[in-house]
DNA sequence: TCCATCTGAAAATGAGCATTGTCAAATTCT
DNA sequence: AGAATTTGACAATGCTCATTTTCAGATGGA
């Protein structure tokens, strides 16, 4: 059995894990968001983060934990953001807490293609496990939209209507924009996607269906 | 080698391939549709179909074809009602064309919720070839709400937009809401859920941003 | 210094398939 | 009937990993 837990390198067994996760998550980010998660193996994985797989097995239980972790923190840092600009637009018109929330979520992807295409196409069915993940994590999303927008309503700015639908609908389209934004090269400036998603955004959650 | 040609069981080889491969691509649509594409494999698709492995390879040169002629089947049903569609709305406003055609799409998703995770969820990177071929029919979906849009902006119904902007969003949406009402129990009526697809369409087509 | 830990590299193990090959029985054609 | 095909079942092969184990050397602590 290794893990004893004395110091070694002038690091202690704490901190030479979390070196070796944060290698393991930097490289799984690099593998998975550009090969895709099928393609991915430990091996590889381990030997473009310079972590033997006997280490990374000390570390997580398995390949799919590993996928499961990066994914927890890209989805928790969105989250994250999310709540900091809501406190932060406290007071304002949902005109104005919407876009910027969305906006906040997006960041992340909008910086790094590679986030982008973990967070909106390798983690749909890759398996049961990370399937129901994203669909929680969904949920949840949903979950805050239909607060926000029902407080809105209820401070007479807009009309009321199935929020788990709007929600639903604004999720997957932002999600197909900012990865087809993602791929293509040469693509608009992330100043004109950000305009024309937050345009988006106001008009799923409170535009009424013409004639 | 086998593959001479005569009949056997009352049927000609091209019957006997047909009805072989008929079964596979039903079986395959329910694992994949059921347990996903990861989890499928070819002695499962095969047990379940009735059909010997060395058959399997006769006929298909391996398992992600087989996987791309289920999909290009379920594409191309959907394209053939688009087109039907779009011709039997010939001449009306686009405020009635795209909806239909919108609806038209989906007919085999909303009646078969297999349908709807394989085109939707289980199509989205499984294998850089079925990716691109994902992405290579998304934009001919595209490409056709762009000239229906384009025209109608001709004929002075609508404002002129970014159209590639506003397919997607459409698709996207469309995509998470159909399969999230596939897999819902329960659930709102199929006349319930078209009635609010229809004024989804209709809004990111044509609503201007508020403000 | 001496011993227990820790480390990276690499080999070993084992499972799970995809794919190919074998063969006896069934069917067809002449 | 008799030769040639076709069939389904199943064994055989081979490969790609995931996961475990080995091991010689490096390091830390007493």
């Amino acid at each position: 059995m290794a893990q004893q837990g004395r110091s070694y390198g002038g690091l202690t067994r704490e901190e030479r894990d979390a070196q070796r996760r944060q290698r393991l998550l930097e490289t799984a980010k690099e593998i998975i968001g550009t090969q895709g998660y099928a393609a991915t193996t430990i091996p590889g994985v381990c030997a473009a983060s310079k972590v033997s797989t006997r280490h990374f097995y000390e570390i997580y239980p398995g390949k799919e934990d590993l996928f499961v972790d990066l994914y927890d923190r890209i989805t928790a840092d969105s989250y994250a953001r999310v709540a900091a600009s809501l406190t932060a637009t406290a007071g304002e018109p949902i005109s104005e807490r919407v876009p910027a929330a969305v906006l906040a979520y997006l960041d992340p992807m909008l910086k790094d293609p590679r986030v982008a295409r973990i967070a909106f196409v390798e983690i749909m069915g890759a398996s049961p496990r990370i399937e129901k993940l994203r669909l929680d994590y969904r949920e949840t999303l949903v979950e805050i939209v239909g607060t926000e927008c029902t407080a809105s309503v209820a401070r007479g700015e807009i009309r009321d209507r199935d929020w788990r639908f709007a929600a639903l609908a604004l999720v997957g389209a932002v999600t197909a924009i900012v990865y087809d934004w993602a791929l293509h090269q040469p693509r608009s400036s992330r100043q004109a996607l950000e305009t024309q998603l937050a345009d988006l955004a106001l008009v799923l959650l409170t535009a009424d269906p013409p004639t």
